[in-house]
DNA sequence: GTCTATAATTCGATAGAC
DNA sequence: GTCTATCGAATTATAGAC
């Protein structure tokens, strides 16, 4: 399924062949259909929902030991900045491009990816209301950040640079230090 | 093209077939290859060049005559709002999926896409800096109103929620304010 | 139970009739 | 020159041999 995830992530859910996943994985096509017997369409789903599960780790990994957000927010980003400038810009968001695939097309699908929207969302808006911010602020600083994030994905990828992400640290750090102005 | 250019902006470029896009066009087969001999990559290219075109307007309709930046920001946001909103959560970005798709997988349709978001971001930062911001403050506005954007989007048709375009113009509010910030 | 071979369909593309 | 009919090569899914 990791071989799955990879392909969905780089080149789409229409766009990868049962073929190319069994192929990449070193399994025989038989088996796939052993795994998921709703075919492609179970495939997809288990590859969104866990891939959102590991991303949702990322929360905790930079938000959840520290008492600087900024920090935490900067982090994030280069991070991120480095995973795609190391994979010659294919490897940003797990279920971005799926997403946008499916959203009008395929309603389980769909319903997948908004689990998993709605689960980094839940995520976030708890780690961040550790660092004082109230409820509804952290909850919106959230879904600010993560929009900046797949929003700058889309452009970093196409464009070939960092630049996007760079900015968008920029502009979540400034929707960061509003949140945190709050507070005090 | 026009039925091309929908159907790639709500089913993505490997989700729409070539007979779909003749049918909703009420074209012949044969006639898709007439105007464009180079088959679907042909068609898929100029797709993403004249609807980057027609998106180009919207910076002048927004920001060309108006000297309230922060109230042309919060139309546009509410204005793309409006759209995924009465389109049931179907357009939004009419490049974005198609992006996503090629941005690993083909070289022709990357650079297509990314002359349309380089388009974007000139003629954003040329408008910008008419509201006395400097050159490299109004591109980086630019970039970080097209990032929040184009990310609030896949949230928002994932979620069918206009939540995140409300975030996002926030955010875009925040960052405009900075930036004007600057210049007083 | 694992996998190979194949079915049924759809893809992009083209040849050839009008 | 316009379009219909069809091509070969994909696609997803399954049947059946081992």
């Amino acid at each position: 399924m990791a071989a799955g995830a990879e392909l969905f992530r780089r080149n789409g859910y229409t766009g990868t062949g049962l073929k190319q996943i069994v192929a990449q994985a070193g399994a025989p096509f038989g088996s796939l259909y052993h795994f998921f017997p709703r075919g492609k369409e179970q495939l997809g789903e288990e590859v969104i929902r866990s891939s959102g599960l590991m991303y949702l780790q990322l929360f905790d990994i930079h938000f959840g030991h520290t008492d600087d957000l900024v920090g935490g927010v900067e982090a994030a980003f280069a991070g991120a900045a480095e995973t795609l400038r190391e994979t010659d810009y294919a490897d940003a968001c797990p279920i971005a491009t799926v997403a946008l695939e499916v959203a009008s097309t395929n309603e389980p699908l769909r319903k997948a990816t908004a689990d998993v929207f709605t689960a980094w969302i839940d995520a976030g808006t708890a780690v961040f209301a550790r660092f004082g911010i109230g409820e509804e602020a952290a909850r919106t600083l959230t879904i600010s950040v993560v929009t900046s994030l797949e929003g700058a994905f889309i452009l970093s990828r196409s464009l070939r640079t960092t630049e996007p992400l760079a900015v968008a640290s920029a502009t979540s750090v400034l929707a960061a230090r509003a949140a945190l102005a709050t507070v005090s």
